[in-house]
DNA sequence: CACTTGACCTGTCCGC
DNA sequence: TGCGGACAGGTCAAGT
């Protein structure tokens, strides 16, 4: 579901249409554990702030706050941020045609609504697994999955610090390991999936069987189909939205994921699904061969 | 301590 | 058609 790619495309639009708008008001609704932080504080931080920057942190998004406070917010599996303009809201309400794929809002996913200068921002999330947690934004370390978050794929990962990461979980199986938000931020099904089909890498494989060339070519692609899943906006499966509430196009071009029975665009073989760690898996069994434990 | 499984939720899809 | 159950997967907590 949003994983770094579709966060980055989230933070990138948020940036072009909420930055240096002031707050005018925040609540949560039907959910209230998805807006996590003191009553007082929010209103005393939030409530008249200027929204001054959006960050991202893997698969966090950082709305920084003129107060020194920030909102953090994880979207989970099916979380969404959708800015509606005034005039937009207007149009919905007229029932103007538009090329989002999310209605009216709020709507019955809506947790939190943030209603800025302009426009109102929603936090839609139908499974309430995400949530926003105000905090200064000197304290963010206090958040254990930031504090531990490993390293950014699209500032550079060196390979020997990508292999050391690795090597912590030397008896893991490959696909948990890349699934492990210390070992490299940002990564989950749909690019652990895509990834270690590109390098060839059979996702039951021990993380001490990868040898070094296979960890390097892996960590490239990685940044490979993150970037390109950039371009295309990311993945849309059922929920993802950007912040107009557009969907991404890259599972047309992801060459396992969600593709079990369709055939291997490298070697022709059909392609299966299994469950790893709980999580489906798709990879090809003919070229994603499984190194020999020891 | 390392690793695996279950919980958190709700909407959708499948089989009977 | 209705109903029960499996399934989807990010992260943390509990269990082995």
């Amino acid at each position: 579901m949003p994983e770094l790619p579709e966060v980055e495309v989230l933070k990138r639009g948020l940036n072009e249409l909420i930055v240096n708008q002031t707050v005018k008001a925040i609540s949560s609704i039907n959910s209230p554990r998805s807006l996590i932080g003191s009553l007082s504080d929010i209103n005393r931080f939030v409530v008249g702030a200027k929204i001054t920057e959006i960050n991202r942190r893997g698969k966090m998004i950082i709305i920084n706050l003129s107060s020194g406070y920030c909102l953090v917010v994880h979207l989970k599996m099916t979380g969404q941020l959708v800015y509606r303009s005034d005039d937009e809201q207007k149009n919905f309400g007229a029932g103007h045609p538009t090329n989002s794929l999310v209605g009216q809002l709020p709507d019955r996913s809506s947790r939190v609504v943030i209603v800025l200068e302009k426009g109102t921002l929603f936090f839609n999330d139908q499974r309430k697994f995400g949530w926003i947690r105000l905090i200064h934004k000197n304290l963010l370390e206090d958040i254990k999955l930031y504090r531990t978050m490993g390293p950014e794929p699209l500032e550079g990962i060196p390979k020997n610090q990508f292999s050391a990461n690795l090597s912590r979980r030397a008896n893991l199986k490959i696909k948990p390991a890349l699934l492990d938000q210390t070992v490299i931020a940002g990564v989950g099904n749909i690019y652990a999936d895509e990834s270690l089909w590109m390098a060839q890498i059979h996702p039951s494989t021990r993380v001490k069987n990868v040898p070094a060339a296979s960890r390097g070519l892996l960590l490239d692609s990685i940044v490979d189909s993150m970037n390109t899943s950039i371009n295309f906006g990311g993945s849309t499966d059922r929920n993802y939205v950007n912040a107009k509430g557009q969907g991404g196009s890259y599972l047309k071009f992801a060459k396992v994921f969600r593709r079990e029975g369709l055939l291997c665009p490298r070697c022709g073989s059909e392609i299966i699904k299994i469950k790893l760690a709980g999580r489906g898996t798709h990879f090809c069994p003919v070229c994603q061969k499984e190194e020999q434990s020891s």
